[in-house]
RNA sequence: UGGGGCGUCGCCAAGCGGUAAGGCAACGGUUUUUGGUACCGUCAUCCGGAGGUUCGAAUCCUCCCGCCCCAG
């Protein structure tokens, strides 16, 4: 991917072609961050089309503060593009979503995992259909808000943290594939904090320069994920028991679909030391509870790996990968090694202990402040 | 119904005449484009019940209720 010197200077995307002769699509999800890349973009000249996801119930999520893709999201990101002059496409995508991301994420929990839906989301349905669509329209690339950075290097496009470690959102996008960071852009990836984002909303005019920024699971309406796998499969969630690590029975729950490893609230259990979550068994129903020291964990399986470093995979040194890895997106990447094991598959040796370690969450890979790509924990 | 012990927030537990610690749980919040963690805050006008002594008691006395242990 050099650049060839014969062809037109490099654009801000990285593309030997002006501005006005460059069509990009943007991934606008009603928030501020991808609206204000659209209106960046734009003002840069570029021939911006604005695309927007319906990917779940508009009714039940109208009046949602801090979600995405569903009414008044949707709405929102309309305006935007009136705003700033763009064209904008809505597409339906429930039933794609719910297959890509909501049924699996209702699975998981039954199986005693701990899903992670936001990178399943970017990884099967705006990295994938979106990213389809973007193709079928002709662009040249498509960008996103999030913040992370994209390096083009003569191996091919990097993946990197975002300048602002508050804001990295890298975890989120393990996933990607080398072909997909080809064609992505991420405009927001360089900004040093989100005040920056919100002051260029502002000096665009932009109709959501406050609006609150989106967490939680946009489709999980008050935090209730349990709620909303209950409506996905009636019944399936079964009561069981509370057993301590040294076989004492401590009480009852209401189904595995409840906790979490390394959780402590909502177990009920008062008197003693506080318990946590150690491990879910969903054959016998069993929340298996321990003290905060039976937490600490050193090894664990990954599968579903996808790899961005340089070399093969496969080709790793004796010792496997040296890499940083990150269980959880908002702890610091720790040192540990990486083995691959079959095909997709690795082991991660944290050199350090975590806690909390789940199945069903990513585990990340860091070369400083490059992603080296990542996997999904397994059960044991 | 002989002897001994104990009854303080959902649980554990300090206090032993001066006007109810703390921990766990629970609840609320902060942090967070996952769950969880962490952090912050709230949580007994009342100490098994009824009387009494005292300026003043959960703390002393009496009776009653309940539980536990030992001995029958």
């Amino acid at each position: 991917m050099l650049h060839d010197p014969d062809l037109a200077p490099l654009n801000s995307l990285g593309l030997p072609k002006l501005a006005g002769a460059t069509r990009v699509v943007v991934a606008m999800s009603g928030g501020v961050d991808s609206s204000v890349v659209a209106a960046l973009l734009a003002e840069q000249g570029y021939e911006v089309v604005g695309v927007t996801l319906q990917l779940y119930d508009h009714g039940v999520a109208q009046a949602r503060k801090g979600a995405c893709c569903a009414g008044r999201d949707i709405h929102d990101a309309r305006r935007v593009a009136e705003t700033i002059g763009v064209p904008h496409y809505v597409l339906d995508y429930e039933s794609r979503f719910r297959a890509a991301v909501v049924d699996e994420f209702a699975d998981a929990y039954l199986a005693g995992a701990t899903p992670v839906p936001c990178i399943r989301c970017n990884e099967r349905v705006k990295f994938r259909d979106l990213l389809e669509v973007a193709r079928d329209l002709g662009a040249d690339c498509m960008a996103t808000g999030h913040y992370v950075q994209r390096t083009p290097t003569p191996l091919g496009a990097q993946l990197r943290r975002a300048a602002d470690p508050a804001r990295d959102q890298s975890y989120f996008l393990f996933s990607t594939t080398r072909q997909q960071l080809d064609y992505l852009r991420f405009p927001l990836g360089n900004f040093q904090s989100k005040a920056e984002t919100r002051a260029l909303a502002d000096r665009y005019g932009l109709p959501v320069a406050a609006k609150p920024d989106s967490q939680d699971i946009c489709f999980v309406p008050n935090g209730s994920y349990a709620a909303v796998i209950e409506r996905l499969r009636p019944g399936a969630a079964e009561p069981g028991a509370i057993v301590h690590l040294d076989g004492r029975v401590m009480g009852a729950h209401e189904g595995v679909i409840h906790f979490t490893v390394g959780q402590r609230r909502g177990l009920g259990l008062g008197g003693g030391e506080p318990l946590f979550v150690v491990r879910l068994e969903p054959e016998t129903r069993r929340v298996i509870v321990g003290p905060r020291a039976a937490l600490a964990r050193r090894t664990f399986a990954l599968t579903e790996i996808n790899w961005l470093g340089d070399d093969r995979f496969e080709a790793a040194p004796a010792g496997g990968w040296e890499i940083d890895a990150r269980v959880r997106s908002t702890r610091p990447p720790t040192p540990a090694h990486l083995r691959p094991d079959g095909p997709g598959r690795a082991s991660v040796e944290l050199l350090a202990p975590e806690e909390g370690v789940a199945p069903g969450q990513a585990c990340v890979f860091y070369d400083g402040d490059r992603i080296l790509g990542g996997g999904w924990i397994t059960r044991d």
